[in-house]
Parts: structure tokens; C-alpha cells; sequence
DNA sequence: AACAGGGTTATTGTATACAAATTGCCGACG
DNA sequence: CGTCGGCAATTTGTATACAATAACCCTGTT
């Protein structure tokens, strides 16, 4: 992570994320420069793993803007996440080690406790789930799933300052999670594929209740 | 692709798909310059794409060498574009116009014809076996899942000078596609997805008969 | 003979200058 | 008043020089 490159990366990430580059909004390499604090060259390597990532998209001009997703955009990434990330459970159900099945109670522990508080800690709720999910995925053995996983999983958060979490929702993650470490430990994939599909397809529904009815079709 | 980053891009795969640059072996940025004939910067944007696309790795000390896919990573990718590509083919069932169906036809029809000579021309097949594939992709409206799937359709194409596409394989290919054809025009999902299925999973299996028992676990 | 150390070479990473392309503006003309 | 064309400014693309880092070889020591 000391390589220019990667604090481009980094910096504008963070920008993204905060809010300060708002979405549709175009983005010049020479802001990215000044933002991140080193040369054209290292930003451009930047902004094509974003792109990459789909945080960050070209107009048919080479111009750089920063990705607005649509409803419909949304959905598909839910969609595709959830068939990629069942796949994984069920592979990883044959493939966990008792290690890492307990890597995984800590960290649904861990989450439990960021929600169980008068004000549930949101960020180190996300922090925990984002933990306990990369453990299926390097548990399912499968370097390629984990590079396409890699590409949708992140893009969402994007949106997560529209988003309002419930402590129902959060808890009803953490007993989700409970159960998927249940069919991780009684061997069965198809149990670990039902959960995460339910699981997924939940958070969705969550997602899209938060946003909005419209579910962002309505731009600023 | 007028642009110097696209030709070096063509150039460098060209290369790989000749067999020019063997699977295994160490390129140099430099190397790949005097190829494309154009300067480091292009090709370092080129060689990105290659990466992604797990044509070209890295080692951990950052230097590059040509992917070398074991019989296991063959096997995952197969299964993970199988995945990806049913999910393409049930969706564009409801969403292929007319238009786009016979556009299948026509792709299909060159196809066939390529087989049906003396001595069936391979490139031929090939190439409009890749433009109905494509087609259908297109036509699932998922600009996502046409960004995965790009990662994984090409790479196997590697090590297709190792493989013996006998003609009967050729024609069931063709087979396939028609009745493909005939879901789309049924507009059935579930029997669209099902061909898919069962046209990709033959597909692996005349590749791993074609590469040999080891699937390439003996590297030379 | 094996191995550690240091210095040399090869390779990748970054900055900067310049070229090509795109956009937006402004005036001329219908 | 609109619109067409071209000039100026902005933005992206490429080449090249230089810096940092990793691999290699060679020697000296044990």
C-alpha cells in the first residue's frame, strides 16, 4: 500500500465514499492528482481499477464521471452477487476448517456486540459482516469467484450514507449469519446455499426500502 | 482501436494466442514495447487489461509472466462462466427481439457452414461461435454480468492449439445452438437456461478429453 | 564447498513534457 | 433568431527521462 498507485486508490476511494464526489458528477485526472497528492501516472493506474470496480465510469468521449446507479442497476448487482456468493457457501460448506468456522463465530460475535448497544455502532457492524463474508469466499477455494465477488461487493456502499439501518435489521443479519455457521458445521451445501440466498435476497429488500421506493431512479 | 493502448493490447494477445509467448514464462514491459511498437506507457495500460482478464500474472515481486491455467483453474472457470452464462441465456429468453433472433440464426448458419466442408475451418467455427455467444449476452441486458463473463470466455482460448476439435464435436455445437434458438423463440427461460447448461458442460468435457486426462497438470 | 555480503544490472514505478482529441464559446452568415 | 464553422481552452493519450526496487553475479570468508 505504499506504492503511489495504491494511495491514489485509496484517496479517491475515500472521496468517493464520503460523498464529497458526488454521483454523475464529472471528474478531471488533474483533480484526482491534486486530491491525491502524486502525478498523472500512478492516478490513471487508479482510476482503472475503479472503473474496473464500476465506482467510476467513462463517457463515450473518455471523459470520467462518477457512477450513478440506477434502481435497475442496483438490482442486478444484488442479483448477480447473490448467485456468485451462494455458489461460494455451498462450496465452502465442504471446504471449511474447523479454524475457520470458529474465525467465523468471532466474527459474528464481533458483530452481535456492535449491534447489541443502546446506539449500534453501524461502522463496525459493516466492518465485522464485510469479515465474516471474505472468510466464505476464501473458504470456497475459488481465486476467480473471489476476483469477480471483489467487483460488486464494494460498489453498493457507495449509497450507504442514503441508507438508514434498523437495529432489527442488523440483529436479523447477525441470526442469519448464526445459521449459515450451523449448515458450515453440520457439512451441508445446499443448507449453506438456502441461507445465503435468503440472506442476500433480505438485504436487498432492506437496501431497497431504505433508498427508496424508486430506489434511486430519482437523480438529484 | 486506433489508439495506441488498444493496438498494443491486440498485439500482446496475438502473441499469447499464437503460442509465441509460452504459458509460464517471464515478459518484460520492455519486451512487450518493441512487439507493439509503441511506448511503456500504452502497453502498461494494455498489460493491465490482461491481467484482468488472468491472460498475463504477476508475480509477488511485481514482475510478469504469462498465466499458466492449471486442469483445476480450467475446471473453476468452466463452472463459474457456466454459472454466469445460464443466468444469461434465461434472461435473454424474455428479452431477445426478433431481430436479435435472427441475428442467432444468421451467426448459426455461418457456423455450420464452417463445419460442413471437407475439412472444417476451425477459425471460421470459432469466431461465429463467439459473435451467438455474445449475442445472447448482449441481449440479457446485464451490463455487469457481460463485464464477468468477458473475464472468463477468452482465457481457455489459450490453449486451444492443444486442443483437437473433432468435426462430430463441431456439429453437436450447432446442434446446440438451434435449439438454443428454439427456447429463445418458445420464450422459455427455464428450457433456455437447461440448454445452456448442458451445451457448456459438454463443451468442458471435450475440452479436458481434447487437453488430455491431466487437464494440463503436467506442465512442460 | 557453502554461504553471506555488496555492488551491478535488469525491471518496474513515477513524474513531466508534449501531442491528440474533445468541448465550449463566439462571431459570421443565412 | 438560429445555426454553422472554426478558434481557444480543457481533457485525455503517449513518449521519455529518471527514481526505486528486485534479481543476479561475483567475490571473500569460514
Amino acid at each position: 500500500m505504499s506504492r503511489a498507485s495504491d494511495r491514489a486508490y485509496a484517496a479517491i476511494r475515500a472521496e468517493l465514499m464520503s460523498g464529497a464526489l458526488k454521483a454523475g458528477e464529472q471528474v478531471t485526472e488533474d483533480q484526482l492528482c491534486q486530491l491525491a497528492g502524486v502525478s498523472r501516472t500512478p492516478v490513471r493506474e487508479a482510476v482503472r481499477r475503479l472503473e474496473n470496480e464500476l465506482l467510476l465510469v467513462r463517457s463515450d468521449t473518455k471523459r470520467l464521471f462518477v457512477a450513478d446507479w440506477s434502481g435497475d442497476d442496483i438490482e442486478e448487482m444484488f442479483a448477480l452477487r447473490q448467485m456468485l456468493e451462494c455458489h461460494a457457501a455451498e462450496r465452502a460448506a465442504t471446504r471449511l476448517t474447523a479454524e475457520q468456522i470458529a474465525l467465523l463465530e468471532t466474527a459474528n460475535r464481533e458483530l452481535t456486540a456492535a449491534v447489541d448497544q443502546p446506539v449500534p455502532d453501524v461502522a463496525r457492524f459493516l466492518e465485522a459482516n464485510r469479515s465474516f463474508h471474505e472468510n466464505i469466499i476464501e473458504a470456497a477455494h475459488s481465486p476467480r469467484l473471489a476476483g469477480l465477488l471483489a467487483r460488486l461487493v464494494e460498489a453498493p456502499v457507495l449509497l450507504r450514507t442514503a441508507r438508514t439501518y434498523s437495529p432489527e435489521d442488523l440483529r436479523q443479519s447477525g441470526r442469519d449469519h448464526d445459521e449459515l455457521i450451523a449448515a458450515f458445521a453440520a457439512r451441508d451445501p445446499e443448507w449453506a446455499r438456502a441461507v445465503m440466498g435468503s440472506h442476500l435476497r433480505r438485504a436487498f429488500h432492506t437496501f431497497a426500502r431504505a433508498v427508496g421506493p424508486d430506489m434511486g431512479r430519482t437523480r438529484s
